[in-house]
DNA sequence: GTAGGGTTAG
């Protein structure tokens, strides 16, 4: 009786043991360290088991140490304590501390000997591997496929099939290895060769062959795989979700992911992504917001989203939150806020982001430099974005893209040329980007004859097709050298149709050397390409108008009113008094110091006239009486920001404005000649580019310290909340 | 499903 007892108690005590190392091991899993090591700490009898799983556990969550330090204390070992030893110090990528654990451990078996290939595999030790994996005193399947992985993993999938062909047993996992090797390779055919002949297929050997196809671009086929695959997973639904996004065909994606069961986070990223880029930003919102567990990618998919499609505070809002819900700021996060800082030329902000950049030493990357050139460029501070670009080597064509259309947007157009010159003497080959940053610089400065024989150079010297991008530029360069008529038959020659970015800059052309013929041509084509954009229907009134063409004036109205068209608001902005001060057109939000402004722009006025300035109506977008017309001009937002820069900023002071759309060209002429009378230098940022304005001139622009004084984007903040 | 080695998405 007593001895029964004492057998159901060991058993019971045994059955404890089992349920509490089992606990161990499930906590450890879900990260939850801490509970682990309570129901470790509680047991009352640890065996061997619960120290092994104690110490995995340790190393599952990141604590080598702790780990190691467990090791040390266990009051009796056995070769699975030194195999999960390895397979720790592998894991946290120790490879060096694996291996003189390997070298220390009293017996070695297969598994010891596995993990150890995998430490070397995992490195990209492959040699190592190699050499260890041939010492083997017995090997396995799952031996086999370590290292056949470790080959497919340098690309080296012949010779993976040689391993793979000489093992004696091949099982369902090793076969699925070495077609993704084939798929990697888009070696699609032997892929599904070997996928054909597998004696037992499951839904991972199923999931690779679809993905196989997908990544290779041929999505029709994994389409049909996948809809006939016997079981999917949510890698399967993901992998193809993926696919569609990246070959850009969103909505089918979409559709996909309705429907798809168990939503993982990898699928919500792609779909933020994609729909987001497609243009349905809210939706893509409602994905982001709708999902649980969000990772690194999910942040930085919503801030490009945002980025991308013009959303700036929205993105920098989003980045605030996502540190402010403890995620670290990554790579990709980094870069969209950077591109932001570019767009609002903060360049404050920018400097702390490229701080947190080197801090966290992601700065030594060509594409981060690139981004951070472009930051500093339209930040107006040439030094700090040519010393980037000056110590980076080797450097790509993107960053060299990057200072070319840089100096290009500042009007730098000798400065373009010579990087232009310097990167082609040193063997890199221009791209299209290359060609368009180049060509927009002849063309802000004017050289026409340089322009047309880089345009032609594309072709006879790099065989390259211009693109609809480089006649826009072509367009833009001979229309405001006065040469309409050579402009349009540019046009003329395209083999493609031109698009409403040509058009635009013919109209823009005929507008400033008053061809109205012309620009009504180029105008109507504008309005049936972008029946949206308001600028078309309103210079057209204005032809209309000058002619006393009221019937077709009205018209114009009506059909604008139609369609819904409206004009976006213009808006400038600047700081002074630390403050950042934003003007609109109009009257409906005048500045607090509106009469000051005005009284100002009354002052200036006479002085104006007297340098050679004459109001240029044309430019006014309503089609009001000639005076009063005159009067509006005077209302244009980059007129109220730079008097009240004059008002506000000491002599001596450059007055730096920022427009959201493009300055008008009556604004500009009487910019220049307001720097002129009062002395100042004027550098105003529109959507387009950097003016710069000293003496009269369109200047050469000098180094600038700062476009953009500190606190710009909380600012903006407070202005649109 | 008590502890140690291998496959599919990112």
């Amino acid at each position: 009786m007593h001895r029964l007892l004492l057998v159901q108690c060991r058993n019971y005590c045994h059955t404890q043991a089992i349920a509490s190392n089992s606990q161990i091991s499930q906590f450890a899993r879900l990260g939850q360290i801490q509970n682990a090591r309570r129901v470790f700490d509680e047991m009352p009898k640890k065996n061997v088991t619960s120290w092994n799983s104690i110490i995995t556990g340790y190393f599952q969550n990141h604590l080598p140490n702790e780990g190691q330090c467990m090791f040390d204390q266990m009051p009796e070992r056995n070769i699975v304590s030194w195999n999960g030893l390895i397979s720790g110090y592998v894991k946290n990528r120790m490879v060096k501390e694996a291996r003189e654990v390997f070298d220390k451990m009293p017996q070695r078996n297969v598994i010891s000997w596995t993990a150890m290939v995998r430490g070397y595999v995992e490195e990209g030790f492959v040699e190592e591997a190699e050499a260890l994996f041939w010492q083997m005193p017995e090997k396995n399947v799952v031996s086999w496929t370590v290292m056949i992985g470790g080959l497919i993993q340098e690309g080296r999938v012949d010779e993976a099939r040689r391993l793979y062909d000489m093992m004696p047993v091949k099982d369902v996992v090793v076969r699925t290895n070495m077609i993704c090797g084939y798929c990697q390779e888009g070696r699609l055919d032997e892929a599904r060769d070997l996928f054909d002949r597998m004696p037992k297929k499951n839904v991972v050997s199923w999931t690779a062959m679809v993905s196989g196809y997908a990544q290779n671009g041929k999505l029709d086929i994994a389409r049909k795989l996948f809809e006939v695959m016997p079981e999917k997973n949510e890698i399967s639904w993901t992998a193809i979700i993926i696919s569609y996004v990246q070959y850009g065909r969103f909505e089918e994606a979409w559709k996909l992911f309705e429907v798809m069961p168990v939503r993982t986070t990898p699928a919500c990223n792609a779909i933020i992504l994609g729909i987001g880029q497609n243009g349905e930003v809210a939706k893509a919102r409602m994905v982001f917001d709708l999902l649980k567990e969000k990772d690194d990618a999910t942040w930085s998919a919503m801030i490009k989203v945002y980025e991308r499609k013009g959303y700036e505070l929205e993105a920098l809002d989003l980045f605030h939150q996502m540190q402010v819900d403890r995620f670290r700021p990554n790579f990709s996060s980094l870069i969209s806020i950077l591109s932001i800082c570019a767009s609002l030329a903060s360049l404050n902000y920018g400097r702390e982001i490229h701080a947190q950049l080197i801090r966290t030493e992601c700065d030594d990357d060509v594409y981060v430099s690139s981004v951070l050139i472009t930051m500093y460029i339209k930040c107006g501070d040439f030094v700090k974005a040519k010393l980037i670009f000056d110590r980076f080597s080797p450097k790509d064509v993107v960053m060299w893209n990057s200072i070319i259309t840089g100096y290009a947007q500042h009007g730098l157009g000798d400065e373009a040329l010579e990087v232009f010159r310097e990167m082609c003497s040193l063997g890199i080959t221009p791209d299209e980007v290359t060609f368009v940053g180049v060509l927009s610089a002849c063309s802000y400065t004017g050289k026409v004859k340089e322009g047309q024989d880089i345009f032609d150079s594309m072709n006879s010297k790099y065989q390259m097709e211009p693109g609809s991008a480089h006649y826009a530029c072509m367009v833009d360069m001979l229309g405001r050298a006065g040469r309409l008529n050579e402009a349009m038959d540019m046009i003329n020659k395209m083999t493609a149709e031109a698009d409403a970015i040509i058009w635009g800059s013919l109209m823009g052309a005929c507008r400033m050397h008053m061809n109205l013929d012309l620009a009504e041509v180029a105008a109507k084509k504008l309005l049936q390409l972008e029946p949206q954009n308001s600028g078309p229907y309103v210079l057209l009134s204005n032809i209309y108008a000058s002619k006393g063409k009221w019937a077709d004036v009205a018209s114009l109205r009506k059909s604008m009113q139609s369609r819904e068209v409206v004009k976006s608001p213009g808006c400038s902005w600047l700081e002074a008094d630390k403050e950042v001060h934003m003007f609109t057109g109009g009257e409906s939000m005048p500045h607090p110091e509106h009469e000051s402004i005005l009284k100002i722009l009354e002052k200036l006025s006479p002085m104006l006239r007297e340098a050679g300035y004459i109001p240029d109506g044309s430019f006014a977008l309503h089609d009001v009486e000639e005076e009063e017309k005159l009067h509006s001009l005077n209302y244009h937002s980059e007129k109220l920001a730079v008097a009240y820069g004059l008002l506000k900023l000491p002599q001596g002071m450059p007055i730096r404005i920022m427009k959201n759309l493009r300055v008008c060209g009556d604004c500009h002429s009487a910019i220049k000649l307001i720097a002129k009378v009062t002395g100042r230098e004027i550098i105003l940022r529109d959507a387009n580019r950097f003016h710069h304005f000293k003496d009269g001139h369109q200047a050469r622009p000098l180094i600038i310290a700062s476009m953009q004084p500190s606190g710009l984007e909380f600012h903006l903040l407070e202005l649109v909340s």
